[in-house]
DNA sequence: ACTCTTCCA
């Protein structure tokens, strides 16, 4: 029975998956009926992956490892589990697992995915991430994880048993995590020949990719028991979604990027027809910043059409000029539109609660422009592993990845992408692929990983993208000294095991089981759940003052550890109230982490066996006057030390905690320094205190630090 | 040498 949209009622519409599939929502969002559910099998045999169905069950019915080659947008990762379900996989008990890098895209494509099938999410189709188990080991047959997530599960079931078929979605962006789970599931294949690998893979990686799982022919021979089934892999091309988009390019640099992120959603509200923009930058800070000045910019000239604003936007405006190298720009059938109501400006970053994060996903409002201001994937950070410190340094995109979020402009029909660089960079400056994140960062928490499964010879270690040996040598150095590997670089009893059960960084993990030996780990527990997030404090734009002045409220001299807890300590004084957090500048939507957070350390705590103690008769609660006095003294250095010393003794079991754990990145303040450079105790490497740190102008003669400047 | 960065367990 055929049913129409009737003028005057709510149009159906098209949402966008994230993966380029597109699901059909009728107006009443309602998929029980049989229209609705006839329109999705409709919606998914349109999809480009579609017509590969058979070839893709062929190929891994009998091929160990399948290599999708799969373009942005040809509806991969939510049919490819739909098939292998379909299919028989699940069968018996069996679940097929699907890993994605990142939690947001695993909550996305399996609610999709639970929609399609005409499953309530957490039955047949669930997903896990961490925090949040929607699974029921009953009735699940396709189970959505981020590749962490499965990482962990492989310390309780080395050889994943329960899975008949893994895909290893988006392996072409090479997380740390992705990689090692490579390397991993190639061993597990040579103990499970019946396990089935399905990799997504980005052109540009899909034949190192191959060459990867490549068994070389002796080994070949040895090791397939099963008949029919080849360990060669097999490598299919899946072409995305053709649709068109072009691109422009800014004509001469710009020097404000997030001005120019402004100029351009507005030019493009109001030139472009109807459609949704999504914007890349860098961090939450500049991202918060760009939804403020948007709207207040389009709030402005909506309101005000004689003001000064106006004439400010349109000489913003302006300063833009665009170049479109390969095709002809089009100037007709432009609409103009009044921007206010009709432009809705959202945020989207990993700081964000789901519910804000879910704003995003919801469908735009008929009449309106949706504009997300989006991170990451942004302008990807590069961590440089420089002695034991972690240093983080902007840089550029690749080639591949511009290309990639460009794709995302043409998934249900023709788009266009604004490049807020030159053309000139694009083709001089920019590299083209990204560097596997294996080989740029800090492998501490990585090598521990492995040593817990077993894997004894970490360099040895059949790895997708080496990492450098010297990096790989100064984690098992951090290692052995935070006493979690023994003089065979084997894990230590209990501390080893017990660090690697710890689901945070080794040297948080450590801390934490000093803690308990100190009994202060109710205090301790508190401190690793507020390091493991951004920041509690609200982004400081425009109020800077009042946000140093709010910190001083709960700054103690020990240091930016005890200031998290006195700052803890209120926020649950005021019954975690979201007024009590605005009027002293802390970040609600944080604190509601930490929270969370917590929880999470305190059972994870318990299940190791560790007491919950706190050590509040030590601390004394005037730490925040004693501060203060601290400041007004602070150009005589022997009260500042004596200070110090003092307030050592309010909370000594909490310090030497940290300590226990950070004692790697103590330093010592440079005699002579006029400008509070210190150095590493360790590697003698200059540091500098962060400014956003209480202790930033007190410097005092030793600093233990989490976190310490660049060089 | 007065400022910030993403993701994941």
């Amino acid at each position: 029975m055929a049913q129409f949209w009737k003028p005057g009622t709510e149009k159906p519409r098209l949402l966008e998956d994230e993966e380029g599939g597109v699901l059909f929502l009728s107006a009443a969002a309602s998929t029980s009926s049989g229209y609705g559910y006839a329109s999705i099998e409709k919606q998914r045999q349109r999809l480009p992956v579609h017509k590969y169905r058979t070839a893709i069950l062929y190929l891994v019915e009998t091929h160990a490892t399948t290599i999708i080659v799969g373009e942005t947008g040809s509806g991969k990762t939510t049919q490819i589990p739909q098939y292998l379900k379909e299919a028989g996989w699940a069968e018996g008990g069996r679940v097929i697992a699907c890993t994605q890098p990142r939690r947001l895209a695993v909550q996305a494509v399996a609610s999709r995915v639970a929609e399609e099938m005409g499953v309530k999410l957490g039955e047949e189709v669930g997903y896990t991430i961490r925090f949040e188990d929607l699974t029921n080991p009953a009735v699940t047959m396709i189970k959505f994880l981020t590749d962490g997530v499965l990482l962990r599960e492989m310390m309780d079931d080395p050889l994943l048993t329960k899975y008949s078929v893994i895909m290893v979605d988006e392996a072409h962006e090479r997380s740390i995590s992705t990689d090692v789970l490579l390397g991993l599931l190639k061993k597990i294949q040579k103990r499970r020949p019946e396990l089935r690998l399905i990799i997504s893979s980005a052109t540009i990686e899909a034949k190192s990719m191959s060459a990867f799982f490549q068994t070389s022919k002796r080994r070949q021979s040895l090791e397939t028991r099963e008949p029919g089934l080849s360990m060669e892999p097999a490598i299919l091309s899946v072409e995305g979604r053709g649709y068109n988009v072009q691109i422009y390019y800014v004509e001469e640099a710009v020097s404000d990027y997030v001005r120019a992120v402004v100029s351009t959603v507005l030019s493009i509200h109001d030139e472009e027809p109807p459609g949704d923009i999504l914007v890349f930058l860098t961090g939450q800070d500049d991202i918060d910043a760009a939804v403020q000045l948007i709207s207040e910019e389009a709030r402005a000239s909506g309101k005000n059409s004689s003001g000064a604003k106006d004439i400010a936007l349109l000489c913003s405006l302006q300063q833009i000029a665009w170049t479109c190298p390969k095709t002809v720009r089009s100037s007709t059938s432009l609409c103009t539109n009044i921007y206010i109501a009709w432009l809705i400006v959202l945020p989207l970053y990993s700081g964000l609660s789901r519910s804000e994060q879910d704003l995003v996903f919801s469908p735009t409002p008929r009449g309106k422009r949706k504009v997300v201001i989006s991170t990451n994937i942004a302008e990807t950070s590069l961590t440089l592993e420089i002695s034991d410190i972690e240093n983080l340094v902007v840089a550029p995109i690749s080639k591949a990845s511009a290309r990639q979020r460009a794709g995302r402009a043409g998934r249900v029909r023709p788009g266009k992408c604004y490049r807020l660089y030159t053309e000139e960079y694009f083709a001089k400056e920019m590299s083209d692929e990204g560097i596997p994140e294996m080989q740029r960062s800090n492998l501490v928490s990585c090598v521990i990983q492995l040593k817990a499964l077993g894997i004894d010879n970490i360099l040895g270690f059949d790895w997708p993208a080496s990492p450098a040996p010297e990096a790989m040598i100064r984690a098992l150095e951090v290692l052995y000294s935070l006493g979690v590997l023994d003089d065979d670089a084997k894990l230590t009893s209990p501390v080893g095991f017990q660090v690697a059960e710890i689901p945070l960084d080794p040297m948080i993990a450590k801390m934490i089981l000093s803690s308990n030996q100190l009994g202060c780990l109710d205090e301790i527990i508190t401190i690793a759940a507020i390091l493991s997030i951004q920041s509690i404090w609200v982004s400081a734009r425009g109020a800077q003052k009042e946000l140093d002045e709010a910190k001083l409220r709960f700054a103690a001299a020990e240091g930016d550890h005890v200031t998290f807890l006195n700052v803890y300590k209120g926020f649950l004084q005021s019954g975690k109230s979201s007024q009590w957090c605005h009027r002293n500048f802390v970040n609600y939507q944080a604190m509601k982490k930490v929270i969370d957070i917590r929880e999470q350390l305190r059972r994870v705590a318990l299940r190791l066996g560790l007491v919950i103690k706190s050590c509040e008769g030590d601390m004394q609660a005037n730490v925040v006057s004693c501060f203060v006095d601290f400041l007004d003294q602070r150009n005589d250095p022997q009260v500042h030390f004596n200070l110090l010393l003092q307030n050592m003794l309010l909370s000594s079991v909490v310090r030497k905690a940290v300590t226990a754990g950070f004692f790697a990145n103590a330093s010592r303040l440079e005699a002579y320094s006029h400008n509070g450079m210190y150095k590493t105790v360790r590697g003698s490497q200059e540091a500098y205190i962060h400014p956003s740190s209480v202790l930033f102008r007190f410097r005092p003669i030793f600093a233990i630090s989490v976190v310490l400047g660049r060089n």
